[in-house]
DNA sequence: TGTACATCAGTGAACGCGCGTTCACTGATGTAC
DNA sequence: TGTACATCAGTGAACGCGCGTTCACTGATGTAC
């Protein structure tokens, strides 16, 4: 009577009543997003293991999503709400661009190193066909990486950085990204302390974007 | 008479003479890389895909390979070497540590722009089950990574970069492997122009690792 | 208060696919006598 | 110079698997009369 699958197999979800037909889709994604999680792996993430993992069977999943690549994608677009929120969390109140900028990085890598797997499917994979109502321009300016370069501009604004805005902000994006992938594709290269690493990490290249203010250099 | 897949099928190969059967492991190594390359796409490089190409039929390949993850093992070996030779031919008989740390920066970029399925091969995927000779460690300190060391060491012992070898190694490696992976894994994010932010992230990295020599600071 | 009916939220079984891998075999090549 | 034989380099067919997806259906829930 039980599914395959044994250890991720949920019990038989009760049905929803009707018009709450739309609790379902809500958990799916979350099931979705916790077997990213629990795995650490993407191909476990397959319509079969979510649908098992609610309760429910494979079609099912039609009823919500019309094929899985368009759930994977409503899958990175919570991700990336979350990490946007753990950003904004860190950064806070503080004033100093500078200090907003380095806030940023150490959140945007400690969420990938928190969440390998999920990190891995926002920033590590291959373009997934988007659907047509999807601009990845618009998708990052108006959430994470639009806070990014609002920082990067005031910054540059109050004269403590040097360039240009998106020149900035792609180039600390990268620099952030660098560490957190490889320590997440390479765990058993013989890496120095991790703190002392991304300390290393952020120091230098934080003092690779800063132009200090006239006669403080020091 | 043909075999599946049409477009990448090769002519059946003539079988080889006695005591040549080597030759065919040479050629599964070249055909699989070159798949990498002609699809972009690792999905594409299966036992089936590569026996097709080299004109052989599938159980063939497990004369020469224990199974599918040796032989991409294997694969991942050959191009590792290949970076290595594309970087110590971009750093020549450079004099300066700095100039030489930059070459191979930028060696290492280009081969990843131009190589990008191999790229993400070796720098972006989960770590595969690694064949009982295999040491990671080992493996990178005496081949690419070890010449990086070099480098590094020889930039601190003239004074003109900070730290510790192995932390500068580490970090410079995660600013060109960001640009890189992140290149290659969003090509549709609106990117400033590609050779000005390649200059800006290289500039503002060595400037960041720059230790300059008293009363020499510009 | 009871009953017929439409609707909604799913189910069950099957499809075709490509995959890695195994196994018994074949037939050309070279060698020993 | 001819022939039997061992070896080597493969082949052909099949295995079981999990996958995404489709399709006809069912049965509980609520509603209209």
């Amino acid at each position: 009577m039980r599914a395959r699958g044994a250890a991720l197999t949920a019990n038989r979800r009760s049905r929803a009543r009707r018009g709450e037909g739309e609790r379902l889709r809500d958990d799916i994604l979350a099931a979705a997003t916790r077997l990213l999680d629990e795995t650490g792996d993407e191909s476990a993430v397959s319509i079969r293991a979510v649908a098992d993992a609610v309760g429910v069977t494979p079609p099912s999943i039609y009823l919500h999503f019309a094929d899985k690549n368009t759930l994977l994608f409503e899958v990175c677009a919570v991700l990336f709400q979350q990490l946007d929120q753990a950003m904004q969390a860190a950064v806070g109140d503080l004033v100093d661009p500078l200090d907003r900028l380095r806030a940023r990085g150490e959140a945007y890598i400690a969420f990938g190193l928190a969440h390998p797997e999920q990190y891995r499917i926002l920033f590590m994979h291959p373009p997934r066909g988007q659907p047509p109502d999807f601009d990845v321009g618009e998708f990052l300016t108006e959430s994470g990486f639009g806070h990014l370069i609002a920082d990067c501009t005031r910054a540059i604004e109050e004269g403590v950085a040097e360039g240009d805005a998106l020149l900035l902000s792609t180039s600390l994006w990268a620099a952030c990204h660098g560490l957190t992938s490889l320590l997440i594709a390479k765990p058993d290269f013989p890496w120095p302390d991790r703190q002392e690493l991304l300390d290393y990490h952020f120091a230098t290249v934080m003092e690779g974007f800063r132009r200090d203010p006239p006669h403080q250099r020091r």
